[in-house]
DNA sequence: CCCATGAATCGTCGTGTCGA
DNA sequence: TCGACACGACGATTCATGGG
């Protein structure tokens, strides 16, 4: 959070008026409640369950008149009653162990910052029975988060399917469920005492595993959650919950469209802090921003199609693809900023934009995704002066069948990473690397032969050539201009080779100039009916997202699309605004 | 190459533990 | 009481994922 421009993880949520009204009252009255003494068994614990956590009791009971000190897990809270003398200095247990029992106890209302990944929309009935079956997660804030992170995180011993293997529990994500005071405790937090407390005062089956015997963080071996409650949990994580009476797990708010409009104001305001680059990019920010954000809830009800397309991921990815569905689910209208090496939009959190893109396309099933045919290669092809690939761009074959032809890959994907990477800089060994992973992952290596074909391309390898020229060029000068009139220059990129970076920005620049008209025909298409035939939804960098609102497809479109091939034939880029086919297989 | 996000990794350090 | 040792945690870095 060094970055000023970054916004504050979004969840800030958590602020008075959020506090959940179990709350109330309780403020000044001392924890009365089981607080007494109930808790605190301390020592109530079996003996052995040892590994876990606690070898401790052995060695504790003798040397201590203060056993009794240590058992207190909340004493701290009662200070009406400390008792002078006594345990102070020689505690077994070390101050460091009160002062986590102590912070923990407080964490009962705190000011709590979950982390963003974790889903927290449940069911009101689930959620009450939860409450019912523990009841002190009604009251401990610092609990009920940490209870949620157990149920919900998809950081799992599996890396493999959402919801299933165990939680991970590292110490940092355990001290960030207990609040602010916990996690400035910092190095000194015993990690291991706030576990127990949640053993002996929320689940007392919970069980977790040693740490650092492999140097991975501990992991729950049970969660111990009554049994009932874990299959309404399961249950009502995977139904798509479309009609189901949301309500935030950790705040008890209802997710509702006041709730939702507050979270988007903040969002916006958070985007705010960063400056756009150029005036058009303040222009398409302007009007995303503007869309009507219950256009983006109709994409909800795609969200079990999306599930299933989700699940046919293998590896990292899927769990990445369920944190982001699961972020729009809470909020699916996105929010842009700007960043510092770029004048590209990006969304200000994952969603949409950063989403899968196959399971993107379940999503936004009913919206016409646009965009620029190869881009990125006709952007190149007329700056660097690539006679042959202005020639083949132009002509009837593909550049993606010459590709194919001439590496022998039957799939796209992989040439067009690597095509990316040639355009934006990429050295030699980059660009043969991340075609060999696309490859991998598509299931059709790529063998070191077909590699060294792409690079010899006529089309490509002419593109390196002038690539080169090009780097030097910028070299010369110590930077470049963007089509926008913005100075890069290269001392102010901390960076081995910052001519790499101003090349890619300067394509980046000059994919959003052939874009906007796009946005412009948007806007005053807007001005000039009462209801907007079409808008565009999201922004994709090299296209865009459209929804029509009147059944107008077969009018407009050829409108929007010659608005922008106007641009790119003026300024004499190769390139054309096409209708993405969905191609299912 | 640009972006955002999060997990894993590794060296360092203060402190509790335990045996002498 | 002292010193060796292991542990829990930090912080920075590196490596993944996703998008173009």
């Amino acid at each position: 959070m060094s970055d000023p421009t970054a916004e504050q993880d979004g969840d800030f949520i958590m602020d008075a008026e959020s506090v959940p009204e179990a709350f109330e009252g309780k403020l000044e009255t001392p924890p009365k409640r089981r607080g007494s003494k109930s808790t605190i068994q301390g020592q109530s614990r079996p003996p052995e369950d040892g590994e876990t956590g606690d070898r401790r009791e052995k060695k504790a009971p003798d040397r201590s008149p203060k056993a009794s000190g240590h058992c207190i897990v909340q004493a701290p809270l009662c200070e009406a009653k400390n008792r002078p003398s006594a345990p102070q200095n020689a505690d077994p247990r070390g101050d460091r162990w009160k002062e986590t029992e102590r912070r923990t106890n407080q964490a009962r209302n705190a000011e709590i910052d979950l982390p963003a990944s974790l889903p927290r929309l449940v069911s009101r009935e689930v959620r009450g029975q939860a409450m019912q079956t523990y009841p002190i997660l009604r009251e401990h804030d610092g609990h009920r988060a940490f209870f949620l992170y157990v149920m919900n995180t998809p950081n799992r011993d599996d890396g493999g399917h959402w919801g299933t293997g165990q939680p991970v529990i590292p110490w940092r994500k355990v001290a960030r469920c207990y609040g602010k005071r916990v996690q400035d405790y910092g190095r000194n937090l015993r990690t291991r005492r706030i576990l127990k407390m949640y053993r002996d005062q929320v689940v007392s089956d919970f069980d977790w595993t040693g740490y650092h015997s492999n140097g991975h963080a501990r992991v729950v071996k049970d969660t111990g959650v009554d049994p009932s409650l874990e299959e309404a949990w399961r249950e009502d994580q995977k139904s798509d919950r479309r009609d189901a009476d949301l309500v935030d797990f950790f705040t008890g708010k209802k997710h509702n469209a006041k709730r939702r409009h507050k979270l988007r104001r903040d969002r916006i305001r958070a985007c705010r802090a960063s400056e756009p680059r150029c005036s058009d990019g303040r222009k398409w920010r302007r009007y995303l921003h503007d869309r009507y954000p219950g256009n983006y809830y109709g994409l909800l009800k795609h969200m079990p199609d999306a599930k299933e397309e989700a699940e046919e991921i293998e590896g990292a990815g899927r769990v990445q693809t369920f944190v982001n569905l699961r972020r729009i689910e809470e909020q699916p209208m996105p929010f842009y900023r700007f960043s510092e090496n770029t004048v590209r939009l990006t969304t200000s959190r994952s969603g949409l934009q950063n989403l899968n893109s196959d399971v993107r396309d379940k999503l936004t099933e009913e919206w016409v995704k646009l965009d620029l045919s190869s881009a990125q290669l006709a952007i190149a092809a007329k700056d660097w002066g690539v006679e042959s690939a202005l020639k083949q761009l132009r002509s009837e074959e593909s550049i993606w069948d010459s590709l194919k032809n001439r590496t022998g890959v039957e799939i796209k994907a992989p040439l067009k990473k690597g095509s990316y990477a040639t355009v934006y800089g990429g050295k030699r060994g980059t660009i043969k690397g991340r075609m060999a992973y696309a490859a991998a992952k598509e299931g059709h290596p790529m063998d070191s032969e077909a590699q060294r074909r792409f690079l010899s391309h006529p089309v490509i390898s002419e593109l390196l050539e002038k690539r080169e020229a090009k780097l030097e060029e910028i070299q010369v000068n110590g930077g470049a201009t963007d089509c926008y009139g913005n100075e890069i220059s290269t001392d102010s990129i901390d960076d081995d080779s910052p001519e790499r970076s101003v090349l890619s920005q300067l394509a980046q620049a000059r994919e959003m100039q052939l874009l906007t008209p796009a946005l412009e025909l948007a806007e005053e298409v807007e001005k000039n009916y009462q209801v907007a035939p079409w808008e565009i939804m999201l922004y994709l960098y090299d296209g865009f997202v459209v929804k029509f609102n009147t059944p107008t497809e077969e009018y407009h479109i050829p409108h929007i699309q010659e608005a922008v091939n106007q641009r790119c034939e003026n300024l004499g880029y190769p390139t054309r605004l096409e209708v993405e086919t969905m191609c299912q297989e």
